[in-house]
DNA sequence: CGACAGATGCGCT
DNA sequence: GCGCATCTGTCGA
């Protein structure tokens, strides 16, 4: 647009959330990550999401965080610099996307549990549906808990360590429509969020008791809280040898 | 509706 | 080998 201006590329709907948003520890950074918007741009298309549900971790003191036993090859990016996205896979099927918060060398992060889509919807609801003929996905279900979101938006373990503060990079965050951009204020006192509830984080079982987990209120993409319970271990379809068997000594 | 178990791969002890 | 920052289909009321 207007090609003769040398001036930068400010465009309020093209700019992306500035690296200083994450600089913060995650208890900070989660809340004011709600209504920020999520995108990922692909071969197949862009998928939007505006943030309704996150969660903080933190690092060495916090129990349930996958951090907090050190550096390893898989949280390795939870380490890094802040405003990239620190992706793991678990249960077999299912990845989750965080956003790293601190300096590098700690190791803190916010769970993007649950958005509101956007933009490209029909694509989002083409991946959540695929292989499975004959079933539907409403809009409020497309990105509603941390694996449907990062289904939709076609994010998987390639996109470990991507930075979305970076305009190049094809996974970006960027300010929602009433959030203004830039770090936030230093003063608690800020009542500009809009209504935020708090309450323990879904299906840890460390540190339960924590309210470390933030939503929009009464938005219907929040998904619904279930607090861990211990799994029942998987039945042996066939039963084991009988007693005096060769296993374990 | 709510409750429950199966799916399914990998990281860590 | 155990346990997981989960989701979905099926069962029963």
């Amino acid at each position: 647009m207007g090609g003769t201006g040398p001036g930068p590329v400010t465009d309020p709907r093209t700019a992306l959330l500035p690296r200083e948003f994450f600089a913060g520890p995650s208890l900070q950074v989660a809340p004011r990550l709600l209504g920020c918007v999520l995108e990922h741009q692909t071969a197949d298309g862009l998928v939007a999401v505006e943030l309704t549900e996150v969660e903080a971790y933190e690092g060495s003191a916090d129990p349930a965080s996958h951090s907090y036993r050190g550096r390893t090859a898989r949280n390795g990016v939870m380490f890094g610099p802040p405003g990239h996205a620190y992706v793991y896979f678990t249960y077999g099927m299912h990845f989750c996307v965080n956003l790293v918060c601190l300096p590098e060398g700690t190791s803190s992060a916010v769970l993007l549990r649950a958005g509101r889509v956007t933009e490209g919807a029909a694509l989002a609801a083409a991946r959540r549906l695929a292989g499975r003929a004959g079933a539907a996905v409403t809009d409020r279900d497309l990105a509603r808990g941390p694996a449907r979101l990062c289904q939709a938006l076609g994010i998987d373990r390639a996109q470990d360590g991507a930075d979305a503060c970076d305009p190049g990079s094809p996974l970006r965050i960027r300010p929602g429509p009433a959030s203004p951009p830039g770090p936030p204020p230093a003063s608690p006192s800020a009542g500009t969020l809009p209504r935020v509830s708090r309450g323990p984080r879904v299906g840890v079982s460390m540190a339960a008791d924590r309210p470390w987990r933030f939503w929009l209120t009464g938005d219907p993409t929040v998904s619904a809280y279930r607090p861990w319970v211990p799994r029942t271990r998987p039945k042996p379809v066939s039963p084991p040898a009988a007693e005096g068997g060769t296993i374990g000594r």
